[in-house]
DNA sequence: TTGATATATTCCTATATCGGAATATACTTG
DNA sequence: CAAGTATATTCCGATATAGGAATATATCAA
């Protein structure tokens, strides 16, 4: 098989970079009909209906008609799970922040009471390719 | 062209639903060596290490050597993008939260001052399929 | 050194994707 | 109804992907 499914899962479809700028227009106004999206992206009409396809495909976004214009409106229930998953990795941040800190601190500690600074500089090896 | 960037992004690497797993594993033990993760994925040896070259590549996992083992290391920072950028649809699924509530509150309350039901049903036009 | 184990890479193929161009559909207005 | 506008869809081509099979590389053990 080729790639995963990809216009079927909430992932793949913010993968694009214009699908999430979609969605980030989408989310500074209620409703935005797709010329509106055209203008805004600067892509041609055909681009964004597609990506438009595609988010309405995993529910992303929703539209209704209005006249002879199609009104789009943000899902955000369907990015939660998105949200959800990426979410388990806040405390790995978090905690990071509060080592960094922490560390800062002790070594502001240490400066304090050594009165002298020692610069550490150690050699780095890289990784080598293999080659063909 | 053909597909966005793919294996440069944290987006499109988060997409596969298996690299997703492995960043999970890894998320769960501090570090991991290939074997370990072939096994719990139940995929075959070269798909994981392919797997774990785009995650490599967009820096979302470490590695370093420990005798043949190839030891896997979770690097979370790399994550953070996709975080921030979820973040901003918080509130729509905690404002949306807090309206359905209301709106139950506000029903509750015309239910026990009217004592009657009304059922509203309005017909429903299918979006037709243009076909070709 | 030889063999075994751990892991990465290459080659191949089927498929899906994105973009562009052209076209179809639907609604609106004259 | 005809012309115009808004939007979606189809067709095409280039590219990239994921998986499988085979192979390469590196380290370990004997």
């Amino acid at each position: 098989m080729a790639r995963a499914a990809t216009t079927s899962d909430v992932f793949n479809a913010i993968a694009e970079p214009r699908r999430r700028e979609i969605v980030d227009l989408l989310a500074l106004e209620a409703e935005r009909d797709v010329t509106e999206l055209i203008l805004k992206l600067g892509l041609p009409q055909p681009a964004v209906s597609k990506h438009l396809g595609v988010l309405r495909k995993v529910g992303v976004v929703a539209v209704h008609k209005a006249g002879q214009r199609r009104l789009y409106r943000l899902n955000p229930k369907e990015l939660k799970p998105v949200h959800d998953w990426i979410q388990n990795f806040e405390r790995f941040w978090t905690d990071q922040l509060a080592s960094i800190k922490e560390a800062a601190e002790l070594k502001a500690k240490q400066r304090a009471a050594h009165h002298r600074a020692a610069s550490n500089q150690s050699p780095r090896s890289k990784e080598q390719s293999h080659g063909r």
